[in-house]
DNA sequence: CAATGATCATCC
DNA sequence: GGATGATCATTG
């Protein structure tokens, strides 16, 4: 990751503590997507996301995976082909990048991508925790929320902090100010898509 | 504030 | 050691 983005003259920093999109950003850069913050795919003529994916030295996913915020405020779509979880999952080119925590940026090593398309599997995995997720939110119990829930597919906070608020539409209708909520992929699920690359036959069971 | 990009800090 | 909840930077 250094090399690379040196030649991009691009910084490079000594941890991640104040640059934690710093992979991401470089990889970006480095293969010509073009969105930036904009509510696009990174490769909007071919519809296909960008993800770097921290793993470890033997290629287990390290983190979950931020795919985009959950809606609370009742615009979330009640069917599962037009949600937007699904489309931001559609097509992914994800980047395996290597390095335990601890690693330096500088240090990390960038593995094999691959393209992936949800398998009709995991497609539907994916849909029952959303639908679980869709009741609690348009019933407006947010309390109920936490990471505990959903197999493939989690909620957490998402927000600059704690203090963050967004708003939501509570289980009487009202509007409330809520903690802001993001959509992630565990990495017990990234992993399962690792394994048919990885050749290892552990990582596919 | 919400979207993009994620990892950190701490608890279990 | 892994997962949860918290946090950091940047852009429009």
């Amino acid at each position: 990751m250094g090399a690379i983005a040196r030649d991009l003259d691009i910084g490079v920093p000594d941890d991640f503590k104040r640059h934690k999109g710093w992979v991401g950003q470089v990889m970006e850069h480095a293969l010509g997507a073009e969105s930036g913050s904009a509510a696009a795919p990174d490769f909007p003529r071919l519809g296909v996301e960008l993800k770097t994916l921290p793993v470890d030295a033997r290629g287990v996913p390290l983190e979950s995976t931020y795919v985009c915020t959950a809606p609370l405020d009742g615009s979330m779509s009640t069917r599962w082909e037009d949600a937007w979880v699904r489309r931001k999952l559609s097509h992914v080119l994800w980047v395996p990048v290597s390095g335990a925590r601890g690693t330096s940026p500088g240090e990390r090593e960038v593995g094999a991508p691959f393209l992936w398309q949800p398998s009709v599997e995991e497609d539907a995995l994916l849909r029952d925790d959303w639908e679980a997720f869709r009741e609690l939110i348009l019933l407006g119990e947010l309390w109920q929320i936490d990471a505990h829930l959903g197999e493939a597919l989690q909620m957490r906070p998402k927000g600059a902090d704690s203090k963050s608020r967004t708003w939501a539409i509570d289980d009487e209708g009202r509007w409330v100010q809520s903690m802001p909520m993001g959509f992630y992929l565990r990495a017990s699920f990234t992993r399962t898509l690792l394994g048919a690359e990885s050749g290892d036959p552990e990582a596919r069971s």
